[in-house]
DNA sequence: TTGAAAGCGTTACCAC
DNA sequence: GTGGTAACGCTTTCAA
């Protein structure tokens, strides 16, 4: 079924067909709907590969997703943004890779654009001087990255990241609480919401007696962190998380040394998962809609109307309370 | 940078340098080096868009991911198994799309099938007589189809899953523990792990005075449903889910009614994950290592060595212990 | 308003 | 062994 069986079944040229369906000018309005019908009727659809030789019109974007133990929220994230964009990108076909991490993910960008696989790229979980946002810039390739803005210019040109500052409003939350002994934990520490979630916390105390620690450990590692965190003499007062697994592991680690959450120790997840609303006491999370992110992701890479980027909140629920007051001697 | 700029480089045809660089036959051994050399230098990749409008040899598989928030493992799954793809698929290229539904998933089978994105598809999370599959079937795209072999034919010509007998291993494992009770809560009952656990668990307590209850519940329901069963007269005394989620949804329930795991109510996860081993006890899971799938997969897409697939297994954990003795009256 | 024809980058057939 | 060259299905320019 090919552009030339609609132009004979419809008796026109192939010109008149690709005008047609393309919405062109220059063919008239009863020729366009005849030609339309006849495609309809023999449900042809143009061919992706015929049609990306001739135009190099954004035609198909790949999202790169990370499948690394690193951060978990990771996949979901990126599967999360894959189904917004899928509704948001019309015309524009969109594939998720997956990468083990982003150093190979680097060498499948550069393969995938070499090889004319897409037009355009959208890479979450950006590391600071993330290599492949440093490949794209090289070969040329359109990159719109996922990350919070970072100062120093992460290399890449278009930059998409959740509005307001959920990040801030942890800190001061924590803060107003009366928190002043808080400890990010984090799976990876330049990751995109520990990052984020880091220079919140530091703008928040900003100008008040209180420490702010960043300790880092593997998913798997930690529980093992956590239950270290709580048998220091000092342990904090406040614990923020990366991800929805580490808090578990906290909230795990916690009610193994007997404190109870939030009474004894608060608890943040730095991102909102199921598993958050399944615990008992539910998780205080950041909740971020990747999902929304789609338009604004679609703009940047100028396939739709701008769009503003939706809203991170923190939602407050129940692991988070007034640090215990201190022991009068 | 095209097979022109190579031939014109090497001072050779094209047509020497397509078949110099597809190791056919035909060219002398020093232009075939010679070729290859050249094109190494200006580092040429062949456009998988031109290619493909020739050859019609599997090129690239469309690997579909369920985003619905039925079953959650489901999204990790699919990246999983993709991630496995990845490094087995040598030349192949793989691409996620992700869709919201069965339904929606078969639209977009068909349109990419008709686009000519991909050669051909690997569908996971397979229903009973799934529209995927019947779409496939009717546009003549190759499927192969993620599930546990199913009796009355699923409709896909070719079918992956793991080896053995994990799910009868549950069931057995349980019967043996004494529990004659049995729940399964699943978020879909049609899912191919609760109809794989299913049938496991009717083939363990066959012949036995024991009752298997199934009980649909969506991951947000799961929660009220397994509180609903705690309540209950006659509760069971071990319950099963098909997913961590669920399971964990369980436990927070027992928790809640004062029903001690795995004492009073023994708890087996369908799907094993991060999850299970950061609650306390431990999930006990079953364990399907996606990713070694593979290898199986691509023999079934005919683009790599007939493999065996690998086994699932059983993980005892701590939330497993015989059912608590009957109270003598 | 329509049609013929020239590419786009490959592969594969057929002469040389 | 090697070099022309005709497809593949589409978009787009240029004439009619």
């Amino acid at each position: 079924m090919t552009i030339t069986d609609v132009a004979r079944a419809a008796g026109v040229s192939i010109a008149v067909v690709s005008y047609a369906l393309n919405g062109r000018r220059g063919v008239s309005e009863t020729t366009r709907r005849h030609v339309l019908k006849v495609a309809q009727d023999l449900d042809w659809r143009p061919s992706a590969a015929a049609r990306s030789m001739r135009t190099d019109a954004v035609t198909s974007v790949g999202l790169q997703a990370l499948d690394g133990t690193s951060s978990t929220h990771s996949a979901s994230a990126a599967l999360d943004l894959a189904a917004g964009l899928r509704g948001v990108l019309d015309g524009v076909a969109l594939a998720v890779e997956v990468a083990a991490d982003p150093r190979s993910g680097a060498a499948d960008l550069e393969r995938s654009w070499s090889e004319r696989r897409h037009t355009a790229f959208v890479v979450p979980d950006l590391l600071v001087d993330d290599p492949r946002v440093r490949v794209a810039a090289r070969v040329g390739a359109p990159v719109v990255a996922i990350t919070p803005p970072v100062p120093g210019a992460g290399g890449a040109e278009r930059t998409v990241w959740f509005d307001g500052a959920a990040e801030e409003a942890v800190g001061r939350y924590l803060v107003d609480l009366g928190h002043r002994d808080i400890v990010l934990l984090a799976a990876s520490a330049d990751g995109d919401v520990s990052r984020a979630l880091h220079s919140g916390l530091l703008t928040a105390t900003a100008g008040l007696v209180a420490t702010v620690t960043v300790v880092e450990a593997s998913s798997a590692a930690a529980g093992a962190a956590a239950a270290r965190l709580f048998t220091d003499e000092q342990r904090p007062t406040a614990v923020v998380t990366d991800g929805d697994l580490t808090a578990l592991a906290v909230l795990e680690a916690a009610r193994h040394r007997d404190l109870r959450v939030p009474w004894d120790v608060s608890v943040v997840s730095g991102a909102d998962a199921a598993t958050c609303r399944l615990v008992d006491p539910q998780l205080t999370a950041v909740a971020r809609p990747w999902h929304d992110l789609a338009p604004a992701v679609a703009a940047a890479l100028q396939v739709g109307p701008a769009a503003a980027p939706p809203t991170a909140r923190l939602v407050i629920r129940g692991t988070t309370a007034p640090p215990p007051a201190p022991v009068v001697t």
